[in-house]
RNA sequence: GGUCGUAUCGUCUAAAGGUUAGGACACCAGGUUCUCAUCCUGGCAAUCCGGGUUCAAUUCCCGGUACGAUCACCA
């Protein structure tokens, strides 16, 4: 085991996204993991933007981060909208501080000015890449480099070319050779930091004790390892996480492959505890065969060395089933605020204690929130009557118009004569089942596609109970009516 | 091409030398007096290949193969 050395430290934890369009799924579990792991050791969480690529910048793109932590429920403790004491938390602020690091750099012989111009640099790669050899600047190190003023790219030189170990809390122990290394850009022409600079400096000045990011860095760590001895820094604990999948690949989930949005899953009526449960348990378990964690469950048993090495499959189908079971989970006040952009037009006018009581229905039966027309729209519209839908069933197909007539007849003055709370309506049916002598296949259906014509519905004594008495007549009479008209055309 | 990494049911994963290789999603079948869903029961289905180490390898080592990441004045 290593020694304790930061155990009474406050762990400080950051989400660094760059602001170039929205969060998309494959990235969102780079703030969930560092999230977790603060909240569960009292630390602190920090977010900061990464905005020193100019060209790439996107206007609001910080705007919709935030919306979509926000939703989430992942809150930082410090960043650019509420500050703190490590701030600016915007990259574009910091110029002055990358300054100085260089100027620290400068002052040892270890960073010197690119001479070179974009062409010439370009030459030496398709040089060495016709030579089938790995391009590496150094290997065209200029002897007398001009005095750096600030127009030239300002690069890093290495200062010993050896092999770099380092221990990664979730890939394990790694290790790459001297070729790995090389004389990076700190500083663009433009004077602007590259990332490969910028982030070290803010996490040392912010205090960062873990970097959790994705697993496209590993091969860039040994150069950031050389800085840091350069620096006189001590680097943070490092976490390299896995990709998320495609769910028809092998590759990265990127928004090349149609990544959505997390804002995607949100408009599709997915919950955020079951997008979170869902993202948590791609590629982390806690060894027991438990599979729906509450945020709290997480944060408490959340490690990253029970984070899997290797990329997961993205699969919808499961996020699917996750989210129907947090839309269980749920108490019909807690749902009925969560749908509330969700109804059917047609139920703008209905009370919302007409709402719950649906609702109560359809629980068991949305997957997700945007489901929720699909399933209720006869209970707020008058369905419009479809005979096909009994033409086309198996047991009512057997029967002539004439019964069907019959039966919705009686049915309707049975019904007619019945109280309208649940468990009477199931006495009246039960009772009327009886008295036509017909199987629970036959009448239930009719009765349900007669008030209903919908595919499929809720128990029927229920279904009733909400529809109500006066709109179950009409509606039965309206299916009498039209079974009559249809019969004699 | 160089460097680095990964490999258990279709999918997500458990088992950190000894298990009838477990669970979940999906799928199939049955049950819950109609349908859809929920819920319950049952079923199908996996250790990439080849060597080693060991009394014993999914597990450790080596080699293959496959897949992935990366080699920017992007992050």
């Amino acid at each position: 085991m290593m020694p304790e050395k930061t155990q009474s430290k406050t762990i400080r934890t950051r989400f660094a996204p760059s602001p170039t369009g929205y969060i998309h799924i494959g990235n969102v579990r780079s703030a969930l993991f560092p999230w977790l792991l603060a909240r569960q050791q009292n630390g602190k969480f920090i977010l900061r933007i990464e905005d020193t690529d100019q060209a790439r910048f996107v206007e609001g793109a910080t705007e919709l981060v935030i919306n979509t932590l926000g939703w989430l429920g992942i809150a930082w403790d410090e960043g650019p909208d509420i500050g703190g004491d490590f701030g600016p938390y915007t990259q574009t602020e910091r110029k002055d501080h990358y300054l100085k690091w260089a100027q620290k750099l400068i002052d040892k012989g270890l960073a010197y000015a690119d001479p070179y111009t974009v062409d010439e640099v370009e030459a030496f790669r398709t040089e060495a890449k016709n030579n089938k050899k790995a391009f590496l600047y150094r290997d065209y190190r200029p002897e007398n480099p001009p005095t750096w003023d600030g127009t030239k790219p300002l690069r890093f030189k290495v200062p010993e070319i050896k092999r770099y170990s380092w221990h990664d809390e979730v890939m394990g122990d790694l290790s790459a050779g001297p070729e790995a290394l090389d004389d990076f850009i700190l500083i663009k022409s433009d004077g602007l930091p590259t990332y490969n600079f910028a982030h070290i400096v803010d996490d040392a000045e912010m205090d960062i004790t873990h970097i959790i990011r994705g697993l496209e860095y590993i091969p860039s760590i040994p150069k950031y390892l050389s800085l840091y001895e350069a620096l006189e820094l001590q680097p943070p604990i490092m976490a390299c996480l896995p990709h998320i999948l495609a769910p028809d690949g092998k590759k990265k989930l990127g928004k090349r492959d149609g990544a959505k949005s997390v804002d995607e899953y949100r408009t599709e009526g997915i919950l955020p505890e079951a997008l979170i449960n869902f993202l948590a348990s791609l590629g982390w378990n806690d060894g027991t065969e438990q599979e729906i964690f509450t945020v709290d469950e997480l944060i408490e048993k959340f490690s990253l060395n029970r984070v899997q090495r290797s990329g997961a499959r993205f699969d919808e189908q499961r996020l699917s089933w996750m989210n129907g079971q947090w839309i269980r989970k749920l108490t019909i006040d807690d749902l009925f605020e969560r749908v509330r952009n969700f109804w059917p037009e047609s139920a703008e006018q209905a009370s919302d204690e007409f709402k719950k009581q649906v609702l109560v229905l359809v629980q068991d039966r949305l997957k997700t929130l945007a489901e929720l027309p699909l399933l209720t729209s006869y209970f707020f519209t008058e369905p419009t009557p479809d005979w096909q839908m009994i033409n086309d069933n198996k047991q009512l197909s057997k029967l002539s118009r004439d019964e069907i007539i019959s039966l919705l007849k009686t049915a309707q003055s049975a019904l007619l004569a019945s109280e309208y709370d649940a468990e009477s309506l199931q006495a009246t049916l039960n009772t009327l089942l009886e008295t036509t002598g017909q199987k629970p296949g036959i009448l239930f259906s009719l009765i349900r596609f007669a008030i209903s014509w919908a595919p499929f519905s809720p128990a029927l004594n229920d279904t009733i109970s909400i529809i109500g008495s006066t709109k179950v007549q009409a509606r039965l009479q309206l299916a009498i009516d039209t079974g009559l008209k249809e019969q004699t055309e």
